[in-house]
DNA sequence: ATGTCC
């Protein structure tokens, strides 16, 4: 496996084996996954090999290994073409995504308020692996309302205000939620958990703007320096792992009769248009609506302790997801066509003048909401016209430890006191899960941000820092 | 990521 070099921040794997087209994987030399002792270009390269699978198996700065797929890919298939989706393009967490709100509070005004604000959030917001959501829904009937629904059901239920629609990806929901393919375990699964951050790399943070690169842009989100933001990191729970579960079970079974023969069985997939390929589209999309009402209803909790507890506003700048597929127009080789996108561990950014932006978006691009590991700055980057990738970008720090080597290397508790003492408020549900997700075991965000800007995937638009950190 | 194995 070679990589070769075709600008600072491109590299590419030419096409050998069953691939049928290249692989490119945008970073920096730094951040270049090892290929002798990483797995996740052997997975870009694997991608390659989909049937219907168009210009490039892509990979963002933050790549690496994952389900078949690698986290932090991009790979897109040709409809028309018998192209191919696969859940493992996904991921197990459907749908998981960032959401920011931007407070009516300077970070000057924080010190008086911070504790008390962080112990509102403490209470308010259900984490962990304990039980407990902001809704308890119990039966089917109502959860098909969130599955269809998305953050439009969350906000007409009083969860919230029209405005927060204009500002989310898709106005809140997708409209092809098929919730038949949603099977009963999925179900019971995920009722108990709408409105819930989960754990793992999931958060809630209160951020503060710490640097604007891009005035106008900010302005246009909704950003100004020294502003206090909430972001909230969550997905789609236990209802979209066993939706991914129950769809990978399937295509194993059916890939022999469609003739598709894939080098990682991981990377189980059907043609969009089979039955088994609508089915998983339709489940998908249901997942899509679930993560998105699951996180109108964590920012909207947010929202009330902001009120409660010092009498501001918080209001939305945008809400995108990391983990989907999306069926999207995209010119390829001259022609417009239908093509089915994975991103898992990448973001859409949309550029200026899309039509699926909200108006007071139009002329700046999508908001693309970049998270940091703990303790570390989060980014807000917006979309550039033009860009490859079909409008993707990175999506996060990415991974460079395992969770066990990282729970090894640190104890939760020496963890919490160096982020107190860097006077960042931390309320966490477990030592444990602290101790994995220390930002030694995470790429340099800053790195991976600057490196996508440096592929031409994205601008940076604003860094934000954790004043208060709420973990799952 | 995930009732960290149905």
């Amino acid at each position: 496996m070679e990589l070769v070099e075709e600008s600072p921040y491109r590299f590419r794997i030419d096409p050998h084996g069953d691939m049928r087209v290249p692989g490119v994987v945008f970073a920096s030399r730094s951040l270049l996954p090892d290929v002798t002792a990483d797995k996740a270009i052997e997975q870009v390269a694997n991608v390659a090999t989909l049937p219907g699978i168009v210009e490039a198996s892509y990979a963002m700065p933050d790549v690496h290994w994952g389900y078949g797929f690698p986290i932090g890919g991009v790979a897109a298939t040709d409809v028309a073409a018998d192209g191919v989706v696969s859940p493992g393009g996904v991921g197990f967490d459907i749908s998981c995504g960032v959401r920011l709100l931007a407070a009516d509070l300077d970070r000057a005004e924080l010190p008086r308020v911070r504790e008390r604000l962080m112990d509102g959030l403490d209470t308010a917001v259900p984490r962990g692996m304990a039980r407990g959501a902001v809704w308890k829904i119990d039966d089917r009937a109502q959860l098909n309302e969130v599955l269809l629904g998305g953050s439009r059901y969350a906000v007409e239920q009083g969860h919230g205000v029209e405005r927060d629609l204009t500002r989310c990806e898709d106005h809140g929901a997708v409209s092809d939620a098929d919730p038949d393919q949603v099977s009963d375990r999925a179900v019971q699964r995920g009722q108990g958990q709408v409105g819930s951050l989960g754990s793992g790399n999931h958060f809630l943070e209160v951020q503060a703007v710490d640097h604007v690169y891009d005035d106008d842009a900010a302005e246009a989100f909704g950003l100004r320096p020294g502003q206090i933001c909430v972001m909230v990191h969550s997905g789609s729970r236990g209802m979209g792992h066993q939706i991914c579960t129950d769809h990978v079970r399937v295509m194993e079974r059916v890939m022999p009769r469609y003739g598709i023969d894939v080098p990682d069985r991981q990377l189980a997939c059907a043609p969009v248009f089979s039955p088994e390929g609508r089915a998983y589209l339709g489940a998908m999309a249901a997942a899509a609506n679930y993560a998105r009402a699951n996180r109108q209803l964590l920012g909207e909790a947010a929202r009330r302790v902001f009120e409660r507890t010092v009498g501001r506003r918080l209001d939305l700048v945008y809400d995108v997801s990391h983990n989907l597929a999306k069926i999207e127009s995209h010119r390829v080789d001259g022609a417009d066509r239908q093509l089915c996108v994975h991103r898992k561990g990448a973001t859409r950014a949309l550029p200026p003048g899309h039509p699926d932006l909200p108006a007071d978006l139009a002329g700046v691009g999508q908001p693309v909401l970049i998270p940091g590991s703990m303790g570390t700055p989060s980014y807000v980057l917006t979309g550039v016209a033009g860009a490859p990738a079909f409008a993707s970008t990175c999506h996060g720090a990415g991974r460079a430890q395992s969770r066990t080597q990282a729970a090894k290397s640190v104890r939760g508790k020496d963890l919490r006191d160096q982020l107190e003492a860097q006077n960042i408020s931390v309320r966490g549900a477990s030592m444990r899960g602290l101790a994995e997700e220390t930002p030694q075991a995470y790429k340099d965000v800053s790195a991976v941000v600057g490196s996508a800007e440096g592929g031409g995937l994205c601008r940076r638009v604003a860094r934000l820092v954790p004043v208060g950190v709420v973990k799952g």
